[in-house]
DNA sequence: GTTCAGAGTGCAATCGATTGCAATATTTTT
DNA sequence: AAAAATATTGCAATCGATTGCACTCTGAAC
């Protein structure tokens, strides 16, 4: 490997001097512009890759007028024991992280549990980034309505809800809720619960999905069998302890995260029931532990690394100026033993 | 609510314009510089606040040649199982994100599971940002200690190694291991084994925790009682599965975390033992659903949070200038059925 | 030998903030 | 009341890039 020269080359003018043209001609010639003769062009490319150069990228930002940069904010609070799983966000995360170090942009994190769009608008998480990405959208959709008129694009991960006027994208609830009562309803069992809580939209789309399936297989749907759970777990756990000592009318149900499905398995178990025998139970999200419980968990499965890109292509394509439009994100069925 | 004065300031010039100051000492207005006059300062401020002026901090960092911009770095594959659990991470990366958002700093979240040192040194990762977060060391020791040499401040969440150059930031992984097996002990358990992989820092660690509390127990440590398991879950899985069908030597486990633990847990009960009558385990990290497992999960706590505003605080101390210091974090012991 | 088109470069303003130094206003001292 | 000391404020350069416009230079056309 040939020692790189020595002038460590700091600001395009350093750069510029050394190959004997100007800052303009330098800039022109690192950014492609056909103006600039190819021998130019490649003699000051090559000398910046030797010299370790790297574009400053805060006064390219300031000369352009814009960020390079997208928001991320967890509408939910990551501490407080949701349904919704842990690993759900991390590989989400990465999936955006990802997404966004390819097409060059940050990403700035933000924890807002609770928002209030007017205050949300004029902080720095809003004017310090060319977007923004929500994760959740729980009780906030007003305000989400508020902000995506505002100056900077949106997109939300969650569910379409009539009314909203921000960018959605999300899993395929409804199929989701379809294909984990359709699997139930193989194995042989009628009588099938839902847990969850239908005021949050993706589990209404869930359940949905479940009706649709029962219908389907010509089993009449019974509301006794539907169970509004707290989103606080510690809460739905007691809720579910008591659900199970009542007399059951019930052998199996469907849960809207592996979280709520394991505390399920839990509690079925310290009242002497076997599992898949006595309560079939299938989960969603295919959080790694799934696959370790015991038994392990059958589950919806959604592609959430994939599902961190679509939310910046599409983010990225409004900040560009395109229309934007919903994406729905496919959803397939883990079968494992929770479910015989 | 007095209606927000009509023309909108995007910057400072027009702020000191509406003041009829010059932009200097409207800058040093809102930074407070005592040159100006308490008057002037008060005028000028309350009129940013009823502008809604913010500051361009492109232009701010540009001039005083910094970034604000703190990188946090995942040495670890998120994607593939690890030992360590999920939540782990989300819980850090809140303390991180929240202690980096009070001092104004952005966070520059980063995937890089294998690293060139020489190549990570002029990636925008280093460039672009005041100092590094790394989470985990593993096997990348000697490139931490090169990156340690160079422009930026490092810090590392992990354990200490000899011969290290870098900053690390860690839990009491020696009191932990300690805590854990002291509790098996007090419940009667004497022949107690180790699940875990010696290779990591912080496994040995807790390993040397747990020699040293059987040791204080007057307890012989057999070497045939500690296990090293493959990093990878999948792995290790089968290997837990061999070693309880193999004739046991041992009735308890100190598990390095809850993943393992719950995953020895389910290989336990498909063999029809009994947690933790035939087989008494306890856990590390306490991830969320150590609480909702069945049974509950013994485990070891460390407020992961803190440990995240204890790295900034580290790594900003050390961007200002200051000497570093390695940071231990306390270690609590959280009792739950999985130990009698 | 001019004139002209077109290719290739350079000049200088610009983005929005900070800050050393100079200039002015205010107060204190003599 | 003039001079000196101090408190306030403004001027203008600066950070590192981008880009409209003007300029130079080449070879071709007349």
């Amino acid at each position: 490997m040939s020692p790189a020269k020595s002038p460590r080359v700091s600001s395009l003018q350093d750069l510029a001097d050394l190959a004997g043209v100007s800052r303009a001609t330098a800039s022109r010639a690192l950014n492609n512009n056909p103006r600039i003769s190819e021998k130019t062009r490649e003699r000051i490319q090559t000398l910046a890759v030797e010299h370790g150069y790297s574009i400053n990228r805060r006064a390219r930002d300031l000369r352009l007028k814009r960020n390079s940069v997208v928001s991320v904010v967890f509408m939910l609070d990551i501490r407080s024991k949701q349904h919704m799983s842990d690993m759900f966000f991390l590989d989400m995360l990465g999936g955006i992280a990802d997404a966004l170090a390819i097409r060059d942009y940050d990403l700035l994190l933000a924890h807002a549990p609770v928002v209030d769009a007017a205050e949300l608008a004029t902080s720095r998480i809003m004017s310090q980034s060319d977007g923004v990405i929500f994760i959740g959208q729980e009780k906030q959709h007003e305000q989400l309505n508020e902000l995506a008129g505002g100056s900077r694009p949106i997109v939300v991960w969650g569910h379409p809800v009539p009314g909203k006027k921000y960018t959605v994208v999300g899993g395929d609830n409804f199929s989701g809720g379809y294909q984990a009562t359709q699997h139930l309803l193989r194995t042989g069992q009628r009588r099938i619960a839902f847990f969850g809580n239908t005021a949050n939209p993706e589990n209404a789309a869930r359940f949905a999905g479940y009706q649709s399936a029962l219908q389907e297989a010509g089993v009449a749907f019974e509301e006794s069998r539907q169970f509004d759970l707290p989103f606080n777990m510690d809460e739905a756990r007691d809720v579910i302890g008591r659900l199970l000592t009542h007399e059951r009318t019930f052998d199996a149900v469907v849960c809207v995260s592996d979280v709520l499905a394991l505390a399920t398995i839990s509690a079925a178990r310290k009242l002497g029931l076997h599992i898949p025998q006595d309560l079939a139970v299938v989960g969603y999200d295919d959080i790694s532990l799934a696959a370790y419980s015991s038994p392990p968990l059958t589950t919806i499965r959604q592609n959430i690394g994939r599902a961190g890109e679509l939310l910046v292509d599409t983010l990225l394509r409004m900040i560009d100026g395109e229309e934007a439009q919903d994406v729905v994100l496919a959803t397939d069925l883990v079968k494992r033993e929770s479910c015989g």
